[in-house]
Formats: structure tokens, sequence, C-alpha cells
DNA sequence: ATTGTATTTTAGGGTTGGCTAAAAAATAAT
DNA sequence: ATTATTTTTTAGCCAACCCTAAAATACAAT
């Protein structure tokens, strides 16, 4: 049962699905488990079974019985306009509304479900077009295309900013093991407190912690400040 | 099975019977029909009397078998939080969004059943508070109210005003059936063209037609300019 | 008052999307 | 290699909301 991207609809529920596996797979080709939506969309694998059926029949995904799923071409566009819509209505929250960056999240859910493309083409030429949320998350364009996010080295940030760790340079499993134990995973928010000009360690905030961190290691996380 | 008002939540289909009922009885304290609202809805009445029941057991409606439904206080105060939300959105897409003001209803639809107290009361101010929306019709304020709609005579209209007709004074079935053949119905946009000076008749456009009508009939056709 | 018509409800069924419990397949452990 | 464990799927059930067809009720007409 093929349809055509440009006319397929799917319902809030598939639509919040393939979000999911779009965030889960991550750039990353290889497939996403069963286990691993059910956690991150807080149901029971059974019903994951049901929906990763019904989205493979739709196209969006391709299934394989008791092997993970991907994402398709046309999933991967569905999930980006999705995407689009929830950052959009992100912007405009904080932007237009006062929201805080982080009482967003629960409203934008609603309503990047709203359909209507010309809605979603005026909230953007209304919000001068942004190419990030107030999370520092790219926006993707009508294409789906994201701009990249310019990322720095954590060392090269300037005093008192702050940003989100976006990737690690050095993937050593001693490094990764120190980075979880300080709590700086990827997503998490740092803050750079100061600068130690003799060796270029740097004083940082993170996971509610500050902690020194030597220039070998600030150097291997990247950021994308905000 | 009472539920306070306050933390009551209907699905989104729940708020649109209630909606609908809300319109049909339209402050007369008679019942509504199943029938009637079937038509409305555009589904059948099998499918109202099963979610009548539901409506009358949350208590947002008296329902009584084989006779009308009446809405209670608080579904009239549910009815009008909703209709409020519809109303707000279609003032931010005509105003901020440049819709034009007969390509709103549809998205505005949508935009209603977004649950958030907090948007609905940023997005209020962010549009200065606004009294009526692009179709002339008064938006309920937090607590329900509305403002009357200053209504007027048609022929105390200004030259190249457009209003519609919200109400007659006179309802004598001739009345009626003169108004019905030239189309101007309960609801009708109409634009007064020209005024004649010698008997006070006027020249109008309703229904896609101009006419011309006296003084008499006109005087008892109430306006509400927008 | 009885009959006929229109309205409304009930009965039964379909779809979507969730659940639990049990079976099946894949993966890990010995 | 065989067994144990984890993961995934199937089977069966439930609730919301819609439908059609048939039964029940109300209303109108004689």
């Amino acid at each position: 049962m093929k349809k055509d991207s440009q006319f397929m609809t799917l319902t809030n529920s598939e639509e919040n699905y393939l979000k999911a596996i779009y965030h889960l797979s991550d750039g990353g080709k290889k497939g996403v488990s069963t286990n691993d939506i059910a956690s991150s969309m807080k149901t029971k694998p059974a019903s994951v079974s049901d929906m990763l059926r019904k989205l493979g029949e739709k196209e969006v995904i391709n299934y394989r019985k008791y092997y993970g799923v991907q994402i398709t071409e046309e999933g991967r566009n569905y999930a980006l306009q999705v995407i689009r819509k929830h950052r959009l209505w992100e912007v405009f929250l904080v932007d237009k509304l006062k929201f805080n960056w982080d009482e967003v999240h629960e409203v934008a859910e609603q309503l990047e479900h709203v359909r209507s493309p010309l809605l979603t083409q005026r909230l953007d030429e209304f919000l001068n077009f942004p190419k990030f949320d107030p999370h520092g998350d790219p926006i993707p364009d009508e294409f789906g295309d994201v701009k990249a996010r310019p990322r720095i080295a954590l060392n090269d940030m300037e005093v008192n900013a702050a940003g989100q760790i976006v990737a690690v340079k050095d993937s050593s499993a001693a490094f990764l093991r120190y980075l979880d134990k300080v709590g700086a995973y990827i997503g998490a928010r740092v803050k750079l407190l100061d600068k130690v000009e003799f060796d270029g360690s740097v004083e940082i905030l993170v996971d509610q912690k500050t902690l020194f961190m030597s220039k070998d290691v600030a150097s291997n996380i990247l950021i994308v400040v905000t």
C-alpha cells in the first residue's frame, strides 16, 4: 500500500512514533529497537510492535520482524516536517508569548500536529525564518534541510557562555566513562564559569555541579552555544 | 459521575459536540434535537445518541431520552472556553499571519483544542485582549462573559460600511418570507452601498446581489458593523 | 383512538490505539 | 551446543467514535 509522501497523512499517534524513531536513529543508519521506542514513548513494547506494522505498511519505515526498524526517505521527510512545526512553535512561544524555554515543550507537542501548510509557512515568515529553536536545535526548512549548528570546543567558549554538548571527538571507553561520571552526556547543558590562563583548564557548570576540566578533555567536547 | 468543571477534560470530539449544542441552543433555553446536532456535525443521529449519553454522564448537558438536550451551566462554561480559544486564534491568524477572514475557520477548528491555560492567556495578551473576532463575533473572556455587540439598524449604517445581520425586530411571517427571498438571512453579510435622501431607502449588497430596500424594512434589520 | 410518519435509540460491527499474558525468536551464558 | 534470559510478537481484550439496520418512541393526521 504505497502512498505518495506528498499526500499521505498520518494520525497524531503515528506522527509521534515516527518522530521518536527519527530521534532515536539520529543520523546513524542502524536500526532502532522496539524496547527503545517503547520506553521513549512511555508505552509498552506490544503496542509498539502493532504500530511498527502499520508504519511499515505506509512505507515510512522499513520493518523486519524481530530486527530493528530503519526510517525511510519518506519517513524522514515526514518526521522533519513535524519537527519543523514543533520548533517553529517553540520560537513563537518564547519570542512572542514570553514563555520560558523550559515551559514550551508540552504545548509545542500539541501544536506540532496542526495540519495547515499555509499556517506553517506564514508562521515561519512571521518569526522571520528562524534557523534554531530556543534550545539551540536547528529548524528544518520546508524541504527538510537543516543548517549545521556552529559547534566549538568546550574550551573555546567565552566565559559565562552557555550551551549544549552535541558530540565528542574522542570516543574511547575511558573517556566516555569519565563523561558519564561527571554527568556530561550528549545533550547536557553546560555553562563555562571560568578559564584558567595558566594551563588552559576550565571551570564549568554541568548537571547542577561545578567542576574543573583539563584543556585536554575540554578540547574533545563539542558545544553548541545558545 | 460528577466531575468538577475546573478539572474535567473532554476529548476533542466531545468538545466539538458541546460547541455544536451550545451554538444550536443560542441563548434560548429550549432543547436541541438529535437530528439538528447530527446535521450540523455532518454525522449520523445514531452517533449523536451515543455521544449525548456520554455528555449527560459528564453532566455538561441534561439528557432525557427521546427529548432534546439542554446544556448545563458547566457545559456552557466549557463551551465558551473552547469558543474563546477558537476566536482568539482567528484574530491571531488574520491580524498577525495575514490570513483572509474566510481562510481561518478550518485552522482555528484545530487550534481551539490545544490545552494550555497559559497559552490562551498569553495569546490574549499578545493580541491586546480583543473583544471580537474577524467575523464580528464576540470573544468570551476567561470567565465566559461576552461583551454585547453594538447593533444598529441597517439604515443607520454609514455608506460603504459592511456588517452582518444579527437579528430582526419584526418577525411576522410575511417579513421573514421577504428576507428569505432576497437572501437576507441571519448571519448574512451586507454592505450598504448608498442611501437615498428622499425617502430614506437604502441600496445594499447582500448574498452577491444588490437591491433597494425601503426605510421601513431596513429599520427592522439589526446589523453588527465589522 | 388509531394509524402513519418522523425521530431517536439500540444492537452489532469496524477502526485506531492502548493494555496484559503468553508464545516465539534472538541473544547471552555456560 | 545446549540452556537460560531478554526481546519481540501474537492473541485477546477494552475504550473512543464512527457506521448501518432494526426497534422503540414520539408526534401528526385522520
